[in-house]
DNA sequence: GCCGTTTTCGGCCCGACTGTTTTCAGTCG
């Protein structure tokens, strides 16, 4: 059983209790042990395996939630959650996605109504049944369609890329505002998480109602779902949702510092200025009436005898404590990246050609790039066969020659077949200068299979990386069932580098699986994987990615100027 | 249900906005 599903088996027990009226703190409970189990790295029933002694010890599971995580990896399942889901139907908790609906209404409907699904919710809205109901009206059974259908249309969550761009285009022209002074993204997309629930933005204006016009006008903005004096909720054309905070300059840091999240770091910081005697908000910090500090997040930190911490790193994954002992590390930056090892051209299913490829990357200031297309199995893109490969090589040898400030590798990615062999003789491997091996087919085979076919790629003299490792589509597929750490030891012996894909829907490595590798001491590289000359534009995401799981300049490879990036390539 | 340099009991972050109410509960972030 993967952590995925030992996490939200606690998260749905969390959601269940949480719809009969269970006390609220242990309702948190569940939800804070699902999310450390979330964020483990390795994976659960290993550590279970050791008995429920080595699971109390992970912060957020005590005696209880272990004995249940230890009969759950056993049996597949929990009594508790099933005599749950016996009193609560699955649709219920489905009602719960809906904006606006909390526990206590979803209760009331399911309660009163006999409703159980978000069909029968619609037909109730419709009816009117819904607006009859005690503590309930007009608005919202309106509310309640609304939300259905944009469950329906655009589903939860926004790539990050998408959600960004709308955010950054809006803060450049509220703070074309003569009365807005500062302007910025805050939220899990200031954090640079890979998916955005919703986008949140924050200003300080002398008129909070000149920006607040301003955005509801706004061309990208489809409608104002709520305003009042400080706050305004509004959806975009895209679907996603988006809250402007304005407020005073004297608070500006502290409501940066507490929109930015996340709500488990938040928590964290506040309990460390309760105890210091102090009151955190997002116009301040105080004691009793008085503001100690707000105008930055610097000066917040400071009080709780913490250094800044950047956004990408609070999440509650132990910055604090890294924090405490002035360990944080040294993020690294877009700037530092020196070249870019996984790309297409007109080859295989590229849209440019080996020199437009190359020129683009120059533009960028790359310094060296691996021109890596498709083997023979991806048909669908024109893979390269052996003797294709070879004249592609031979093409991309010849024109390289004319370029002095730009290193060009002959490069393949490799398909790792669903029987575990390369798509590709060792031999033709042999005269690539990178193999960056892939699993693109058999994603849903057994993980003992995966593994076999991850295993043998790394063991193979040639692979230089594993290219976008589990396969997954951000919040559309999930990737191949990896056991990481087995993967990480046999890369670290082998020295064979891992990826990180640049690309807004891969993003594989994630966070939690990059900070594992690097703790293998294994280089990872960040790539983009263009397609077309624009596709270099990617890279950032990828950098994010790698900020998110603690990546300084010395954890990734294409960092290195281009004589010291050779050596990792030589296999010792 | 978890947790502990005030602790094994009694806490558990904090405020804005809305809708349905006649003073506030529910929801959200």
């Amino acid at each position: 059983m993967k952590n995925v599903d030992v996490a939200r088996h606690f998260e749905e027990i969390g959601d269940l209790l949480e719809i009969q009226g269970a006390n609220a703190f242990r309702v948190r409970a569940y939800r804070n042990g699902s999310r450390t189990i979330e964020d483990l790295a390795e994976p659960i029933a290993g550590i279970a395996a050791n008995g429920e002694k080595a699971l109390v010890e992970l912060p957020g599971i005590g005696k209880d939630i272990a004995a249940k995580i230890v009969v759950l990896i056993e049996t597949g399942t929990t009594p508790q959650l099933e005599k749950l889901r016996e009193e609560v139907p699955p649709g219920v908790v489905d009602m719960l996605r809906i904006q606006g609906l909390g526990p206590k209404k979803v209760k009331a409907l399911f309660a009163e109504l006999k409703v159980t699904s978000l069909d029968e919710l619609k037909a109730a809205a419709e009816s009117g049944a819904v607006a009859d109901l005690k503590g309930f009206g007009k608005k919202t059974a309106q509310v309640i369609l609304e939300g259905i259908e944009h469950i329906v249309h655009v589903g939860n969550r926004f790539f990050l890329a998408e959600a960004l761009v709308a955010a950054e285009a809006i803060v450049h022209d509220l703070k074309q505002l003569k009365s807005v002074t500062q302007a910025s993204v805050a939220g899990s997309a200031r954090r640079r998480k890979e998916t955005c629930g919703d986008l949140d933005v924050l200003a300080t204006s002398t008129d909070s109602s000149a920006a607040m016009d301003l955005l509801g006008d706004h061309e990208l903005v489809e409608k104002v779902l709520a305003r009042g004096e400080t706050k305004q909720r509004v959806r975009l054309r895209s679907g996603i949702e988006m809250d402007l905070r304005v407020v005073p300059d004297e608070s500006y840091g502290a409501a940066m510092q507490y929109f930015t999240g996340s709500k488990e770091h938040n928590i964290v910081i506040r309990q460390r200025t309760q105890k210091r005697g102090l009151k955190l908000n997002e116009y301040g910090l105080f004691r009793d009436d008085e503001l100690v500090a707000g105008e930055t997040e610097e000066a917040i930190y400071k009080a709780v005898d913490l250094p800044w911490i950047p956004p990408e790193l609070r999440e509650n994954r132990g910055e604090i404590e890294l924090a405490e002992q002035d360990k944080l590390p040294k993020l690294l930056e877009l700037k530092d990246i020196k070249g870019d090892l996984h790309m297409h051209t007109t080859a295989t299913d590229g849209t440019a050609s080996i020199t437009e490829m190359i020129e683009a990357a120059r533009e960028r200031g790359l310094k060296y790039i691996a021109i890596t297309d498709h083997s023979k199995r991806v048909t669908m893109a024109n893979g390269l066969d052996a003797e294709r490969l070879r004249k592609h090589w031979t093409e991309i040898r010849k024109i390289r020659e004319e370029y002095s400030d730009i290193e060009v590798l002959c490069g393949i990615e490799c398909d790792i077949l669903e029987d575990a062999e390369l798509d590709l003789p060792d031999d033709v491997l042999a005269e690539a200068d990178w193999v960056i091996a892939v699993l693109h087919y058999g994603l849903k085979q057994p993980g003992e299979q995966i593994m076999k076919r991850l295993l043998n790629a790394v063991k193979n003299p040639h692979v230089s990386a594993i290219g976008h490792p589990c396969g997954r589509i951000v919040g559309r597929r999930p990737g191949a069932d990896i056991h990481y750490p087995d993967l990480f030891k046999a890369a670290a012996d082998h020295g064979v580098l891992m990826e990180i894909n640049a690309h807004p829907s891969r993003l594989d490595l994630d966070d939690i699986q990059a900070a594992a590798a690097k703790d293998h001491g294994i280089p990872i590289v960040i790539n983009t994987d263009a397609h077309s000359t624009t596709g270099f534009d990617v890279m950032q995401y990828g950098v994010y990615q790698a900020r998110r799981a603690g990546l300084e300049k010395n954890d990734v490879a294409n960092t290195l100027p281009f004589n010291k990036f050779k050596k990792l390539l030589k296999r010792s």
